[in-house]
DNA sequence: CTGAAAGCGCTTACAG
DNA sequence: CTGAAAGCGCTTACAG
């Protein structure tokens, strides 16, 4: 015998009892409950998550799908584990545990998705790398299971997201780089599907409009999002007949590959060309000359990522009477020595 | 009605065929079998994981614990993604499941396994981030649950694990640097409790002593294993009396911080001072001179840590014959400009 | 306040 | 080859 049968045993009492103690229901007398609570230390009792889930219809955890791409496994990335501590302060609140679930690279993500589902050992998802169409958004609206992306989508018609405000960046960066002089300015953006490419290509043209400034294709180089993805914007950007005097780049690693190019070539940011960065890295904080990027918390988006989730399900949504929501998430402008020089004119 | 239940009745046929066609028992009429798994794809039927587990007790689930330390996350680590496509192409050979549990850094590391473990999602452990002196090990010994560690540790007796090769390392590096005329080489070691900065300190001790090099420790710096531990030791070297004339690092991102470091102060890695840095990493390929450091693949690591690990489950045993087994795990040096010189003498 | 019992969704001996 | 039934470990109406 085992499990709270045994525990039950060991004090004379019900398992029925012996649950309702642990489980802080009111109606068990002070001092069962007690007895129950040392006893359950003593012998190291827990209750069997898959006994709890199979009466309860929940699991009582969350899970936070991550593609470990080749792109992103070779080039490092802590984003996820700077969102698990934000996540975490708020699950535990609700006894709720967190697990990421890495979606193997040779596996579509919506399979990946809907075989995890259907096992059931989620009660809630949340998704990032959101695509623009992204098939995993309907699967899940369909299917009704709570989530929240980060990252916007046209699939998935209303749901909860939060996303990084690229229109924002784009703004900020653009008057900042027109208020220096320059006229001709690039953006280094993602190669893949991924949204956030997209959005961010439209605040800049939005951006570029306000100034009177007319759009040039040329000036958008596609690359990876990684170093080398930098190394390739830069590359790509010397050999442009009528060079840009300014560079945005839209994802945080690309800073160290395009400084390495551009150093290569006797190309000095922050006097040979302007360079905006995207999101504050501790890994780019080591550039020379200092990086122009945008700070956020990536703790406080976990935190916010998390509440956004509980808000839509319905076990948890009192606590949470904002409701579904969609939230923009802001950046805060860092200056630093690679954007800081006026164009002659 | 839902479920299995559910499916049984579309087919008109009990849930006892249903479940033995899906789970590819032999005695199915072959016909019966293929209506089952249309029907199944066609109703997107997956088994609910909590009645499997429940039944069967075994989750299929295998987890990797991850400590998201502060130091951890600022600093970004790529090292986990990199492992789960090896793991995952051994463990989807049995059609078991990864999960990444990242242990809060608040929480001690021992409790939130043994919560883990008493909740049974997991059949079996990854382990990493392994200390000198780690409960967790003692713990899953008793408890008899399947583990394997990253890492060796003087807990836990008898156990699976696989290492880092810390004294090919320290012999490669130290014979290496010898030839070139250096005796007073610096290393930059672990200033917490993980177990490798033990080890890698006992080879490189030895090393010196089979050179007849009196072992210094004024040149043993403890610092953070991390781009600002890099910066530390250099700034810790530079200020000693008698400034050695070599450092090896011991962890893959401090090499970018030492860089930096030593620049400020106007000296050359590979010119006034050899460094052989840990494991090659993507990020660390930008630096100039190029460094000389170790190289491994991180998914057979995965390949490797998952048979090991199968390899103690009596489920699986039979498919790895090995056993239970503690494996070095080489690391092959690849030569850079950053210790390419010949001291002076 | 406590106990006895039902039942969550499966898999698997067992009977035929 | 298939069906009927037991039972994995829990929680929770229900009865007292």
């Amino acid at each position: 015998m085992k499990g709270i049968r045994q525990l039950a045993k060991h004090l004379d009492i019900s398992i029925g009892t012996v649950s309702r103690a642990l489980n802080g229901k009111a109606d068990v007398n002070a001092e069962t409950r007690q007895r129950v609570l040392a006893a359950a230390v003593e012998l190291g009792y827990v209750a069997n998550q898959s006994g709890r889930s199979l009466r309860q219809g929940t699991t009582n955890v969350i899970g936070l799908m991550m593609e470990s791409s080749k792109e992103t496994t070779e080039n490092g990335d802590n984003f996820f584990l700077g969102l698990t501590g934000g996540l975490q302060s708020v699950l535990s609140r609700h006894k709720l545990d967190l697990i990421m679930l890495p979606c193997p690279s040779d596996e579509d993500p919506t399979e990946y998705l809907q075989r995890m589902v259907a096992r059931g050992i989620v009660d809630g998802m949340i998704l990032s790398a959101t695509q623009r169409i992204d098939h995993r958004l309907e699967f899940l609206s369909r299917t009704k299971i709570p989530f929240v992306t980060l990252g916007r989508s046209q699939s998935g018609g209303q749901y909860a997201w939060i996303d990084l405000d690229f229109e924002g960046v784009a703004n900020s960066a653009v008057d900042r780089l027109i208020a220096q002089g320059h006229r001709r300015i690039a953006i280094a953006a993602p190669s893949n599907d991924i949204n956030l490419g997209y959005i961010f290509l439209d605040g800049y043209k939005r951006a570029l409009k306000r100034h009177g400034i007319a759009f040039d294709p040329s000036l958008v180089l596609r690359v990876k999002s990684s170093e080398q993805g930098g190394y390739q914007a830069a590359h790509e950007m010397l050999l442009l007949e009528d060079r840009p005097t300014a560079i945005i780049l839209i994802y945080e690693l690309m800073a160290i590959g395009l400084y390495r190019r551009l150093t290569e070539a006797g190309v000095i940011p922050g006097r040979d060309l302007a360079v905006i960065g995207f999101r504050e890295e501790p890994r780019a904080k080591f550039l020379q000359p200092t990086l122009t990027c945008f700070r956020m918390s990536l703790r406080d988006l976990g935190v916010e990522l998390a509440e956004t989730l509980l808000a839509t399900m319905p076990a948890y949504a009192p606590f949470y009477p904002k409701g579904p929501s969609n939230t923009i998430w802001p950046l805060e402008l860092v200056p630093g020595e690679s954007d800081s020089f006026k164009l002659k004119s």
